[in-house]
DNA sequence: ACTCGTTTTTGACCTTTGTCAAAATTTATT
DNA sequence: AATAAATTTTGACAAAGGTCAAAAACGAGT
């Protein structure tokens, strides 16, 4: 998984394994809350998740996550402040975690393996102000065409609300788009 | 500035102050350009900046940086794709800079520099957060007012066009919403 | 103080999307 | 297969904010 990323000497992967857990999670396990701080972060080796927060009645969907992907909640997880973003397992899945404190331990043992941060937090971004372009600048219709276009296999795994939400609209409008078309 | 953040050993000082160049620059200048990559980051030491896009025939402001920031166009950036976002100098400017080359042969040379990278772009995410949850989540009255509070400074310095698009409404709703209160 | 050019405000109207409630459909359970 | 529960669709209406065009206000330069 790593080694794709970075090249990384033996110590570091020895300690690396030493730190990580694996774990599986039944489907509706929350892996972070609003309000608490995130200690973990994940790679998915098998299952669904998605990121989202309350608001008021209704929860947003932020992001759905996959096999092979790297999960927390990211903000969260850098400041640990608490967090405003809850990790919902969607289908029943096998992860490998490590904590903060245990990353810490590896950024500093190892100033190499800041690289792995760095790296991680960049995709991030990139893939957060990509979300957030869309949705400041695409109609909901576009934004539906979009998302339909790039991750079709969503919309199989996914309840309506929960992409209409992470879409930006209601489940109403999203309901209204689907139809003429 | 960056000892502030990080211990780092003499070294990497050395090798970093070789590489950074200054400049001054005129109101006016775009320091980053849509569709070609960005290739430097900058620390600015004084004068005033926005990141923009254009949309159609008007443009959209994504931030406002003044001294002591560290600006870049992050996507394109740390990919070295195309560059969606332009930065534009709002009020004359020094900076410092460094090519996206020479930071990586950093980063390459002294693993341990790495960790400025991995809190430069956490800090870029925890903002793009930030932001994005304000776009979705208030109403157009709530993000004015959540400017108003948060950095009042920003109204004293930039045109109204700019920071209508800044909080993702049109000029007049922003006046209107000015208006009543 | 006056003029030109830019920025901001105002008014009238329109469009997109949200809300609420009910009906229809799908999925799960016995 | 029948019933219950959850999800999705539909309709009527409302609200927030956008657009366009004109008027007003502001500011730099003379």
């Amino acid at each position: 998984m790593l080694a794709d990323l970075v090249p990384l000497n033996q110590s570091v992967i020895d300690a690396l394994i030493e730190m990580v857990f694996s774990v599986d999670y039944p489907k509706g396990v929350l892996l972070a809350e609003q309000g608490k701080p995130c200690r973990y972060i994940y790679f998915i080796e098998k299952g669904v998740m998605r990121g989202f927060y309350h608001r008021g009645e209704k929860d947003i969907t932020t992001w759905f996550a996959y096999e092979q992907d790297v999960v927390t909640s990211m903000s969260s997880f850098v400041t640990q402040h608490p967090a405003v973003e809850n990790i919902e397992v969607l289908e029943s899945a096998s992860v490998k975690g490590i904590s903060y404190d245990h990353l810490q331990e590896l950024y500093r043992r190892f100033p190499e393996f800041n690289i792995v941060g760095r790296l991680l937090s960049e995709r991030y971004y990139v893939e957060l102000e990509e979300r957030t372009l869309s949705l400041q600048n695409l109609s909901a219709r576009e934004r539906y065409i979009k998302l339909l276009n790039e991750q079709p296999h969503i919309l199989q795994k996914v309840s309506l609300g929960h992409i209409a939400s992470y879409l930006g609209m209601s489940q109403e409008t999203l309901s209204r788009i689907r139809r003429n078309r």
